[in-house]
DNA sequence: AGGAATTAATAGCTATACATATCATTTCCG
DNA sequence: CGGAAATGATATGTATAGCTATTAATTCCT
């Protein structure tokens, strides 16, 4: 049957380039940072204050595994957590000013390997992709949560 | 700029997704096993006696981690390992007939999964994705490699 | 008010995923 | 032939990724 030529294999074939590809780029500019880090940090800093469990359900994550990218985070000194006092089960997150920098140079960096991601498709194609993309996860095309 | 709407972060999502479904339909029918784990169970059983470095070229593995996938493998007793004579260094692998019956038993319920992943998309638009998936990775449509 | 249900994090467990280093073996080449 | 380079595995360390259970705190409801 070949199941590498199936959905699941070639979207996770997909993923391993997209990640190479942030990988790849951001070690070369010098930061040690993932591209799910990076989702993290923007997702705090358009939410400054956003609670952890906010921001697992911003970016579609698992929420016990934000935790651990937030701790990252916090090790390399780019987000700030301190406990709510609306709700003191919470954890709030920020960026740091350090963090703000961090994310304003990586930001431009990030916006020019989209293409990279989608190799050797057309512009055309790298849109019809993207569109269908969303259409399969039942997603609104363009939504700030 | 809304990491959350760019293409790394949709792949992700759909790598979740068809993920998410394997797992479903698999525990529903009673098998504990997971996407990848079938995946290399379908190239090693195309390619009895295929050493660990080819399974992983098959299926776009690291070869660090099919050892781990494999030994999981073992562990069920779907996969049988054995120094090859031909070279001390390989490890040759085949399924076992318990692997065999296994993968017969669930070729049926992946191919039946497969629509699933892509969620709302219509057959032409499934196809559509497909093929500009294939066309981003740079692989031939179909290849048995 | 007070117990029940809910919610936010965390901890522990399993499974990818990849980089690097190491070891054993084989192949390549002068 | 014999050392160098290459190759197949494994080991180690880091980073997702998600499940379940637990703890702490809040909210809901009677």
């Amino acid at each position: 049957m070949e199941a590498y030529a199936m959905a699941g294999h070639l979207i996770r074939r997909l993923h391993q380039q997209s990640t190479q590809v942030f990988g790849q780029h951001a070690r070369e500019a010098g930061f040690d940072v993932t591209s799910v880090q990076f989702a993290a940090m923007d997702a705090i800093r358009s939410h400054p204050g956003i609670d952890q469990a906010g921001v697992a359900a911003l970016i579609a994550y698992d929420r016990a595994t934000i935790g651990g990218v937030i701790d990252r985070l916090i090790g390399k000194g780019w987000v700030a957590r301190s406990i709510s006092a609306r709700d003191r089960r919470a954890r709030e997150v920020r960026l740091t000013p350090g963090g703000e920098a961090v994310f304003a140079a990586l930001l431009p960096l990030v916006r020019a390997l989209q293409d990279e991601i989608l190799g050797p498709l057309s512009p055309g194609e790298r849109a019809a992709f993207l569109s269908l993309a969303r259409k399969a996860l039942a997603v609104d095309p363009v939504q700030d949560a």
